[in-house]
DNA sequence: TCAAAAGTGTTATCATTACACCCATGG
DNA sequence: CCATGGGTGTAATGATAACACTTTTGA
């Protein structure tokens, strides 16, 4: 059962750059192995075609619960890339979403598959097949800009976290390792977009006070700042 | 000659937000009024399908340069729109672009053609075909937060200009009429990426330093400030 | 009582805000 | 010499940066 058109047309995909962060640990991004030609054998965004009367964002989110068993995740449409030639089977624009998944949260089921499925650390990825380097270091500049003046860290994190997990968080996104805890802390709490929840339990230190990020907070304090009421918004920048 | 693919594609087109400015008016964007069904006689965003072999933003381009006859303009990719329904013909993906002209520099042929071209106020717009106005928001939203953090609002300036001009540029842009002289004028001065070129003259009054926007130095700035050499980047917050 | 991490006080510096004032030009 | 817009001085306030210190827990 064939398509048939008076004009040619495009393929169209999505392909997803999901990251992934636990807290203790480096960020990482899943990569699948292609099975097919072209690039067999080369590692690649996992992505695919969109079907016809799918969403562009849906597709995105299928890919991701496909690939890591994981809803209800955040996803952001990234760049389209519709280059000729990048793709040797024709023509084909990649419409690019990254998506950010607390691996703590959800035990993904990553390599369980006959595929080889696996999480990368961001500085050290194997060689991608197409143009897959490039959309990904698009999709790392944009978390790393993205985090300074967003709440989407939050995403990475559990639903209670202490202030020195949020602080780590940043600096590994934002890869930096000087951040001042006294700074930090006074700069975050001052937004007034935590809510405390509790204390850590079972730790052989102080226990550090747990918090939850205020999604109802934040709405209010950027809509404020659209009407003018306030000077400055809620800035992410450390 | 009808083109035939084992599985169905969707079309996709680039519909382009074209902004105008120029001293002294508004902000404006330019609208086509549909020549042909579904839709015809309704303005909407110029736009049109991408050919097989050429790349989304030289598509842009060409568009731009098509209905304003400016080259070489400002275009940036915006967003991707591709819900089903969106467009009465069948499945279409839009990946739509904005773009900045300067109107005192570049006098667009805009309305020369037997169709009707029309630049419209942005705060007073016409209902619009397909999910055109939604689009529009969308690039509305991302001029206004853009110009706080990118020296994108000098595309729409002449060569050189006056420290008002920017400043009135920005309340327009912004929608605020309050600016302090004073502290836009610190600010902007300090940032250090404007180079003095003249002075204005024929004025009825003191004569207004003029000024360009030094691409040179911003990029020096910039890079000085993602190697961590500088602790706050260049930005254009007012 | 010690190690480990949580959390606080305080000061110097810098940026932002607000308001008042002076300057140079053409008519 | 006046109207018009260009341009500057300055002080109060608030944000940021830097450093040293106290607190609370389990082992």
């Amino acid at each position: 059962m064939p398509y048939t058109y008076k004009y040619p047309r495009p393929s169209v995909t999505v392909d997803c750059i999901i990251f992934g962060y636990s807290v203790g640990s480096q960020l990482k991004v899943l990569l699948i192995e292609r099975a097919l030609d072209p690039h067999r054998g080369q590692w690649a965004l996992p992505g695919g075609f969109v079907e016809l009367e799918e969403d562009l964002e849906a597709a995105a989110l299928r890919e991701v619960e496909e690939e890591t068993g994981v809803k209800d995740v955040f996803v952001e449409q990234l760049y389209t890339f519709g280059q000729p030639g990048r793709d040797p089977r024709g023509r084909v624009i990649s419409v690019a979403y990254f998506a950010l998944v607390n691996l703590a949260k959800h035990p993904t089921k990553a390599s369980s598959d006959a595929r080889n499925v696996h999480w990368f650390d961001v500085d050290r990825l194997p060689s991608l097949a197409f143009d897959h380097r490039q959309i990904l270091d698009v999709a790392i500049d944009r978390l790393i800009a993205k985090v300074r003046y967003q709440p989407i860290g939050f995403e990475l994190l559990p639903e209670h976290f202490t202030l020195s997990q949020l602080q780590e968080l940043y600096e590994t996104v934002l890869g930096v390792s000087e951040l001042n805890k006294r700074n930090f802390r006074t700069k975050i709490l001052k937004m007034g977009v935590l809510r405390e929840v509790g204390r850590q339990e079972g730790v052989a230190h102080r226990p550090a006070i747990l918090y939850a990020f205020d999604k109802e907070r934040y709405a209010t304090l950027v809509k404020a700042r659209q009407e003018g009421l306030l000077r400055r918004g809620v800035d992410f920048e450390i």
